[in-house]
RNA sequence: GGGUAGGUACCGAAGCGGUCAAACGGGUCAGACUGUAAAUCUGAUGGCUUAAGCCUUCGGAGGUUCGAAUCCUCCCCUGCCCA
């Protein structure tokens, strides 16, 4: 019995919530008993198709359900994507084409499979306009009468938005319900999803029982907080790691989030054991920037492998540490063998307008050939070997001229 | 439908006829310090041009004025209260 709890405790890793971890053991057990694997849901947002590794919380969470045999049902919102979605902050979502959807659908499918296993035994892929395109309007209302209006208040973004003296649309509501209706259609077992998920997902157990299903068990993943530190990792926030990004990327961006976050990615975002994650978090048995740099190495074997990993740690060291050029450095190439340093900054992008440039200069920002630069206006010439030009610490290229 | 309060730069929020490219805070960028940490400190933060200057911004369209983010008219959007 304590082995049973020991290998649910491994599955759960990392959780915030499980309504209810009862149920999830006997639906388990269960489904050992059948050999029937459970349906597992989670469902996805296809109007931003790129994942970033807060999306790989959950994911990873899902991979653990196959790797023990179930099956993953990825939903496709897609047919709330193409109604447009003006909820949150954000101003009205773009309404989206069949081919937006299409295309992020595949993307996100693609990024997705770097952390699920993509066996057709293993994955169903099923877009929720199957069945939600056939609801007639009277079944939105029965639908829509099983909830309360007090009842949807209570979830969290829609209380403080309402207290907040904010706009909600009416068919925000309704949200909810088509999610809850999702599960029903494909007879989920297990919901999973980020705790700002938690009310939407817990419909679907209502109306599994009203429609006289077993209700599904709902888990909950913590919300990833991003680089900074503090607000969850969004695109929007710029405060994320894409899952298709560079293994240097991933690795210098994971150096840089603040010591306090570790100990949350390392339980989130890898599978380093707990024991060991408590030796690294601890400060006086690890220095934090060995600590971090196992992190960022296990982030980027993840997505890139073993190998790309010890290189992205050698290069961040000789890069930053040692202060060498990057290996990979980008070269540029311009039409002109001189031009203002101004002009030259825009050319390559390091500047988006001639402001800025000015601006960086005079906080002693740029350089060329490694020398600082204090001229704005000063034309720079661009011999045969071409140049290096740095302008703060991440941004560095080579120029030659064509 | 009635009443009322609002819509300002990336975000929040001052300004309420000239001294407003617009206080302040957050964010961002840069510099110092470091472990490219974090925290902290300093500076910058519409565009074009060297310094002076010029141009485009304060929900939208008009109008009043020598002059408007600030006043007037109409329109659009949002909160709250009443029905």
């Amino acid at each position: 019995m304590s082995e049973l709890n020991a290998s649910l405790d491994r599955l759960l890793r990392g959780t915030a919530a499980v309504y209810t971890r009862e149920e999830l053991s006997r639906k388990l057990a269960s489904a050992a008993r059948a050999g029937r694997p459970l349906r597992i849901k989670l469902g996805l947002d296809p109007s931003s198709p790129d994942i970033h590794l807060g999306h790989t919380v959950v994911l990873g969470l899902m991979r653990r359900f196959q790797d023990l045999g179930h099956t993953a049902v990825l939903i496709i919102g897609d047919y709330t994507a193409r109604i447009g979605d003006p909820s949150g902050k954000t101003k009205t979502r773009p309404m989206l084409t069949d081919e937006e959807i299409e295309a992020n659908a595949r993307t996100y499918l693609d990024q997705a499979t770097r952390v699920l296993d993509a066996d057709p035994k293993r994955l169903e892929v099923r877009r929720n306009s199957e069945w939600l395109s056939k609801l007639t309007f009277a079944d939105t209302l029965r639908l829509a009468s099983q909830m309360t209006v007090a009842r949807m208040l209570e979830r969290d973004t829609f209380e403080k938005r309402y207290k907040a003296g904010q706009p909600i649309a009416l068919h925000e509501f309704l949200y909810p319900l088509m999610q809850g209706w999702d599960s029903v259609c494909i007879q989920a077992d297990v919901e999973l999803g980020g705790t700002d998920q938690t009310f939407n997902n817990l419909v679907g157990r209502d109306f599994q029982t009203a429609a006289g299903q077993e209700p599904q068990v709902v888990i909950t993943m913590p919300i990833l907080r991003g680089l900074d530190g503090h607000e969850k990792m969004s695109k929007s926030l710029g405060n994320y790691i894409g899952v298709s990004e560079s293994a240097d990327e991933m690795f210098g961006k994971t150096m840089s989030i603040p010591d306090a976050l570790m100990h949350e990615w390392f339980t989130l975002c890898t599978t380093i054991d707990p024991q060991e994650i408590t030796v690294l978090g601890d400060a006086s048995r690890t220095h934090p920037r060995e600590a971090k740099d196992r992190l960022a190495r296990a982030i980027v074997e993840r997505f890139h492998g073993a190998a790309a990993a010890q290189a992205a740690s050698k290069e961040f060291a000789s890069r930053f540490s040692a202060g060498n050029l990057p290996a990979d450095l980008q070269t540029v190439t311009v039409m002109s063998s001189e031009m203002s340093l101004v002009d030259l900054m825009r050319e390559v992008g390091f500047a988006s307008s001639g402001n800025e440039a000015r601006r960086l200069v005079a906080q002693g920002a740029v350089s060329i050939d490694e020398n600082k630069a204090s001229e704005a206006t000063a034309p720079v010439r661009i011999g045969g070997d071409g140049i290096i030009l740095r302008v703060g610490k991440r941004r560095i290229c080579r120029v030659v001229v064509k």
